[in-house]
DNA sequence: TATTGTTATACTCTATAACTATA
DNA sequence: TATAGTTATAGAGTATAACAATA
């Protein structure tokens, strides 16, 4: 993932074309997601015997949700959520239930259980990596900042 | 992904457990990657026909490396690899050579043609998404500034 | 004996197409 | 006719265990 660029800004700076600093940044942060963020995510999830679709659909389970629409937050056709809902469905984490509205639809819904698991697991995703913790308050609050106004 | 911490810092600061900025940051972090870099990543390696594994082995690729060493950075069993690195070799981006020193070890190289695949996804891969290119210089620089920090 | 990579097996994810039950 | 979810099928990732070749 050695991608960092090392081209300079132009003479005449300001031009429409002149993204070195973003191209830089953008860089690191992948080296940083990457090599030192992921591995930590993967564990964590292993931990709790979820792989990377089951802990995206209970991460999208604050409330009840269709099934297609989890498909299309994981971004995956409407057949795939049939097995995974099956599998959480068989742990005893979700449930499938009717929706008012339409009789098509099946809404997906924690159990108890399911929401305790949740709970943890959000506890646990919201703890900073070291790389994080160990920035000076000044840096944390400028990250904080300027990916805030990243996301608009 | 809402894991956003409102907890507010203790009376008393500088203690040892207040870390509620970089809770904040890290927070806003895994939204940005989650629910903006990361679809966008999935789509460019669509692009290119490959799957995570496939395009992190590529990327792993800048040098010849033996398959064992695919399977500790993939974070998988050495068995595994084997058909990542088959499927591969059938599309004709990757090799296997024999190694010098050790008659048991496989070294996994580029072929011509995977060499110009990995170039072109490098080149995608380092232009910056818009919610980087849209900071103001300040912050682009900060930010490049402070990850590189966190990266020590 | 230990290690590198492969094979065999089983489970999960993923996409496509055909199907059902609703709308 | 169109949509939501399922089933069937096939290809790919993943883990474990057993294995061959080599150290």
């Amino acid at each position: 993932m050695n991608v960092v660029s090392s081209k300079k800004s132009p003479k005449r700076g300001g031009t429409k074309r002149d993204d070195a600093l973003a191209r830089e940044a953008w860089a690191l942060f992948q080296e940083l997601f990457f090599s030192r963020f992921r591995p930590r995510m993967l564990a964590l999830w292993r931990e709790f015997d979820l792989n990377p679709p089951q802990q995206m659909t209970l991460g999208l389970l604050d409330e009840p949700r269709p099934m297609g629409e989890l498909a299309s937050q994981l971004q995956c056709d409407n057949s795939n959520i049939t097995g995974i809902v099956d599998r959480l469905s068989d742990r005893g984490l979700v449930e499938r239930r009717p929706s008012p509205g339409d009789r098509r639809v099946k809404l997906v819904a924690l159990t108890d259980e399911g929401r305790e698991l949740r709970s943890e697991l959000d506890r646990r995703r919201a703890i900073p990596p070291d790389e994080l913790l160990e920035l000076s308050a000044a840096d944390q609050r400028a990250l904080r900042d300027i990916i805030g106004r990243a996301l608009g």
